[in-house]
DNA sequence: AAGTGGTCTAGACCACAAC
DNA sequence: TTGTGGTCTAGACCACTTT
């Protein structure tokens, strides 16, 4: 995957946090320690364990040491940036997508807006709905600019987009801009979706960077009320 | 604040960028640059630098430099860990804070269960409603451990309990899980809150620690559906 | 070729916690 | 007093972008 130093022994230890091996309230090795066992010095064992900090795995206290924490109850999945595949893949659900629309267009005002688009640009815009257990729950409204996807399939977007952009076209997602708020249900979301009598519905839009800070897509997702979570490790100021 | 030199950095340039000295787009001095201005190592820097990388100011790129993202749009003060009073004071807004209950209690199974509490372990309850621009909208249910809170009056409640805890109890809060997700509108909801016709409300569920890893609160922060923003950044795999 | 950020090293001194 | 993590230094080599 990568070859630092500091990588490898961050994933070493994250999972046997995550595996259990070292369970929550235990101590990790001191820096020290680690900077023998692992013949390395003492700044990289440090950025190791500041991403383990970061990442909700530990928390280093001064004078003590590095406390393992309680990361299975968090549920990662559906924290920060990750696609719909790598969360039900993760969370062994049985899932379908369905592709609605799938075409290449001229931008309207607001994707103009929402991806900082000239009026030359081109822009792949994708609807899809997520079946999760049986059920119709996600409405997934996606669009990429052309000038970084050239080209795309409705047999692509049937898998995962993610996928396709970071191994086959070798675009680096970078970061993402999200906003959570709820709306009314609109007669797009009734069509694709099994909403029952609900009237509003969750909306997460998504502006995602490129490793070279340029937006490159604008995404809704759209939930279902009763099916809706989301959770987040936060850290504190810094 | 902090005598740290790579935080006092970090607040500097942060600042520059807030405050739009510094546009989106621009390229920041380069690290060797900055390490002859502030006649530092480089490693300190990069410290500082890699905090607003963290924090969604910059995005480095290797070979070119510190790109300056356009943090405006963010609104970033509902982006993590913040206080209701923190958040209403940045926005400007008229708001009013409510305490319906305040009382020292036994836990029951339900808080017991949240806080990790023993039974002969005390709480704190509080239940408070926060008026917006005069509409009382949101609901906020703390629940706080006597053992790390000694003290604590209806008064304190109607201000901030956060910096109460901070400023006078000196307690550090060093990061939270927090969870989102929607619920049917409780009995509760309807006595303390103008909910009109909503019949489902947001639910911010919050497990809040200190610096030493004790968890020490439990809150539920309940938002008028219609009334409800929650903005993140959130950088890819590290 | 020159400049940029990314990684890594081997030391130093400090504040804090535990014994 | 000893061990811990937190900060800081002055150097080195690398991969990448720009000129």
């Amino acid at each position: 995957m990568r070859n630092n130093k500091y990588y490898t022994i961050y994933l070493e230890w994250a999972e046997k946090i995550k595996s259990g091996e070292i369970k929550p309230g235990e101590i990790l090795p001191s820096e020290n320690d680690l900077t023998k066992t692992y013949k390395t010095s003492r700044e990289t064992i440090r950025k190791a364990l500041n991403l383990l900090a970061q990442n909700g795995f530990i928390q280093k206290v001064k004078g003590k040491g590095s406390i393992v924490l309680d990361v299975q109850k968090m549920s990662l999945p559906f924290s920060g940036l990750v696609s719909f595949k790598e969360v039900s893949e993760h969370s062994g659900m049985k899932t379908k997508t369905t592709v609605h629309e799938f075409a290449l267009m001229k931008p309207n005002e607001f994707i103009k807006q929402q991806l900082q688009a000239s009026p030359k640009d081109e822009v792949w815009k994708i609807v899809r709905s997520r079946n999760i257990n049986g059920e119709e729950i996600i409405l997934d409204k996606d669009y990429l600019l052309r000038k970084h996807v050239p080209f795309l399939s409705k047999e692509i977007c049937e898998g995962s987009i993610y996928e396709y952009l970071e191994k086959k076209l070798k675009l680096n997602i970078s970061f993402a801009k999200k906003e959570i708020i709820v709306e009314k249900v609109t007669d797009e979301d009734r069509k694709y979706l099994e909403l029952d009598r609900f009237d509003h519905i969750v909306v997460v839009k998504n502006h995602v960077y490129l490793d070279d800070a340029a937006l490159f897509q604008y995404t809704e997702s759209r939930h279902r009320l009763d099916k809706f979570r989301f959770v987040d490790f936060a850290r504190r100021g810094l």
